[in-house]
DNA sequence: CAGTGGTCTAGACCACCAA
DNA sequence: TGGTGGTCTAGACCACTGG
């Protein structure tokens, strides 16, 4: 059962979303949400701080609350899985496993994965397709504890995050994530089709669960021109300096 | 003066950053925090809220609030300044207005801005030095209702948004950023020093006022390696597909 | 089990906005 | 000037954590 909160949130965003209240419209006032839910203003007003933060209403001292956007974002906040991304786009991903083999942690996974350095992890290398066409080179590593987890799973399997999910019961959620351009290498140009020193995008990515505890560690690299992150502010976007290796300074 | 939730979240950060409270380590109860400032519940849980959505601090119903982080990110949800970026990592900003003309607004830039299509626009192109090397190539579109505040502005002024924000009293954040890879054009690889076809880090970005109005489009590009984007995933990041131009599909 | 955070209520005062 | 959102208080009950 959802919170009170929660439920009042998804009723108004169901509303924006379906054109009761459209880009630019007022919401009803937190008094006027209040009566007609019979909850308290606290209450109402957890549920549009909620929609505030998805950005999709936004509000001025003194004046009606204004709504921002009528369309939903895609994948709100969910963990990364390729394969439900472009299928919940109407695309076919395909892909396979070129290697995977057991090693030791280096200095930055371990302090990544937070587990002991030398410890024992699981190194992936794939190629992921998108309709045939591959767009993104794929080098995860997998904390130890979730090893056994892992090996158990079929290598052509699509989603190890959705199949960890199910079988283990793992909720995850993201981290962190590491944005820049990096250009192709001569693996990664075989791969992905595309000529060396051609750009690529690369995006390094922490899974953790729901508690925080670190999953997985990938770097992400896309060809350019098949993907474009979109994030908007609130969370936010911060700029770092890189060092020599690309890694934060 | 600012809300009281605020100065007891400002105490509490500086107490984090400053160590008192090491990563990993517990804050102290919402009923100690609030005795101690002489503050109601809600108000203590106002201040640790902000610190959540910050990332600093994590939470699990049941149990106290653990510390995440213990370093500052560099300007937490701000609107983006690149002078004021730069000089908080300690480095020297420069750049030039390579050129700043009045145009119509294409379609794009008009839904994006917010503005009717083909009405006049302020366009502008800058290149951003770190330090005296070239890293960012800006390319600016202003709403028709603040050129005339952004014209009245000195062309070597390092920070538009910022100078706005004092002569017009005027507050903004972002809204929206698109992500991707490309590759350097001719007047790019000139300005950035580097060849034609190696990969630039773009950025699209809106910035808009408090209350959600646009301001100002931005593509920037910048030199692969100078520059990492870095996210948390609560206002998350959504992958798109994207078509040939690079916009979203 | 006692302590903690998550949720909710029912008031209150203020600054700000629009008419 | 009346309505609105922003802030704050002082309670309450619950689910969950930890020892």
């Amino acid at each position: 059962m959802p919170a009170r909160y929660e439920q009042i949130a998804a009723e108004l965003r169901e509303a924006i979303l379906g054109g009761t209240y459209p880009v630019g419209s007022h919401l009803p006032s937190e008094a006027a949400l209040a009566a007609r839910h019979s909850a308290a203003r606290g209450t109402v007003r957890q549920a549009v701080a909620l929609l505030a933060s998805e950005g999709l209403v936004g509000s001025r001292q003194g004046a009606r609350r204004v709504v921002l956007r009528g369309e939903r974002d895609q994948l709100f906040g969910e963990p990364y899985d390729f394969a439900r991304w472009a299928g919940a786009l109407g695309h076919r991903a395909g892909g396979e496993v070129i290697g995977r083999r057991r090693r030791k942690a280096s200095a930055t996974e371990a302090v990544r994965l937070a587990v002991c350095a030398g410890e024992e992890v699981l190194s992936m290398l794939r190629l992921r397709t998108l309709d045939g066409v591959p767009v993104l080179v794929e080098r995860a590593v997998y904390a130890s504890w979730v090893v056994p987890a892992v090996e158990v799973l079929e290598p052509g399997c699509e989603s190890v995050v959705g199949a960890l999910g199910e079988t283990a019961g793992l909720a995850f959620r993201h981290g962190e994530h590491l944005i820049d351009a990096v250009a192709a290498g001569v693996q990664e140009a075989r791969l992905l089709a595309v000529r060396r020193g051609s750009p690529l995008l690369r995006r390094r990515r922490l899974t953790s669960t729901a508690e925080g505890r670190p999953v997985e560690w990938s770097d992400d690299r896309y060809r350019a021109g098949s993907v474009v992150f979109a994030t908007r502010s609130p969370g936010g976007v911060n700029p770092s300096l890189a060092g020599q290796d690309g890694d934060l300074r």
